[in-house]
Formats: structure tokens, C-alpha cells, sequence
DNA sequence: GCTACTCATAACTAAACTCGAATATGATAG
DNA sequence: CTATCATATTCGAGTTTAGTTATGAGTAGC
């Protein structure tokens, strides 16, 4: 279920989904007609981006008679966190290996 | 010069651009051939490419002669490490809430 | 001066994405 | 069984985006 930082960031990438997740990060658990009444587009469009952040491990679903409800999955956010974390240490490391040198030529 | 997780998301979407910015973090100031020597894609696809980063912020350029050094500001990532902590702490703040709720309800 | 080199921009094409309208599917109520 | 409600899917139009080639602007060296 966990996704690579390129389906992460690509699914995030458009604003309307990334509301979605957000309001279902601080609300919980949502059905697709409460999220649509927050959203600014309309029940197709809330359903698709909701497919494309179930696709991306986002979200997770759960069917409930004619309901269907979603719910974050914070957790799939893990490969994007690496992901900068591992871009902010090449660079540190960099100016470590700079640092040293300078050291280096000190002496 | 600090861009809102929108910029940064829309930027980083793009696999050849999340490529040069990963580059340029690991490997430090490059110019824009250089770059272009390990992308897919013709020079000047590399340099919109490079204009997009530099405008969200991500890389900075620095221009010598007729050669212009490109480097990466990891800095600028900022915002979106933020915003994957918000996202996980309105989670887990919620995890809370319902612990709490189920101990009121044990006694 | 001229030529070669580096990079950025312009103009265009093709593919991808998003949206709403209409429709299909599936479940409950009467 | 039929009607209605909740959600998903299909389809076509409009927009955005990334890619190309061709070209322009600025610099180095002869």
C-alpha cells in the first residue's frame, strides 16, 4: 500500500485533493456528501479525486450500506518525509564536507 | 522567497524536475550543461525546468562569464515539511481525542 | 571584427489533467 | 417491485503542461 514520492507528490499536487486530505486529516472520518459540501467542485469530481488519493494510499474507504467513507491515512506521507528529510541531509552533508576542507586548508 | 505548499507541490511534481533538484542536492552547484548531460530531456527543457525551481524557491542561480550556477536551497522545503507535521498532528490529535473519549466512557 | 559556446526564450505540438453533465451501479425505503 | 438516495463512471470540452526545434542574447577567445 505505500507509494514512492512520485505518486505522493503528483497526487498533492492539485489543489482541490490536497483540501480533500487536509479536511479529512482534521475532521476524521467523512462521507462523500459531507465532502462535497466543503469542496468547491462537484460529487464527480470530489469521487475522482477521492479515487486518485485512494490509489496513492491517502486515504483508505469503508462501505457502509449506501454509504461509503473516508478517512486520512497519514501514515502513507512517510516516503515524502524521507524524501526531504534525505534531500536536507545531501546538502548538510555537503557543507560538512566543505567545512572540512576548510580545516583542511587551515593547516 | 519562501513559497506556500501549493508552489511546492505543483513544482516538485514533475519527475524531470524532482530529478535536476535531487541532482543538485547531492552533487552540489552544477551549470545548466551539466545538467543537462544527465536529464532525458534537450537543454532547453533543463532550463524551464530550472526557471520553475528557481521561482518556487528550491534552487538559486548564480551567474559567472558566460556559465550560470545553478544550486540547490533545501531551505525551501520548509513549508512543506510543515505542512506534512500539521497533517500528522491533526491525526494524531484526533487518536488522542478518542482515547480520552474511550477511558471517560470506561469509568 | 568574427566564431564558438552557454543559456534563455519563442512558437508550436502533443499529451495529460480537470471539470461538469449525463448516466450507471448499488442499496434502502415504501 | 419501484422509487429514491449515495456514490462511481463515462464522455466530451476546455485548459494546462512538458516536450520539441528554432532562435536570440550575452560572453570568451582568436
Amino acid at each position: 500500500m505505500t507509494t514512492g514520492p512520485d505518486a505522493l507528490f503528483r497526487t498533492l499536487a492539485d489543489p482541490t485533493r490536497r483540501a480533500l486530505f487536509e479536511q479529512l486529516c482534521r475532521e476524521g472520518e467523512l462521507t462523500v456528501t459531507r465532502l462535497t459540501e466543503g469542496a468547491s467542485v462537484s460529487q464527480p469530481a470530489v469521487s475522482k479525486h477521492l479515487g486518485a488519493l485512494r490509489r496513492a494510499g491517502l486515504v483508505l474507504d469503508r462501505h457502509e450500506g449506501r454509504h461509503t467513507h473516508y478517512r486520512a491515512n497519514p501514515e502513507a506521507l512517510g516516503p515524502l518525509r524521507d524524501w526531504t528529510d534525505e534531500m536536507t541531509s545531501f546538502w548538510e552533508r555537503r557543507i560538512d564536507a566543505l567545512e572540512d576542507l576548510m580545516k583542511r586548508m587551515d593547516r
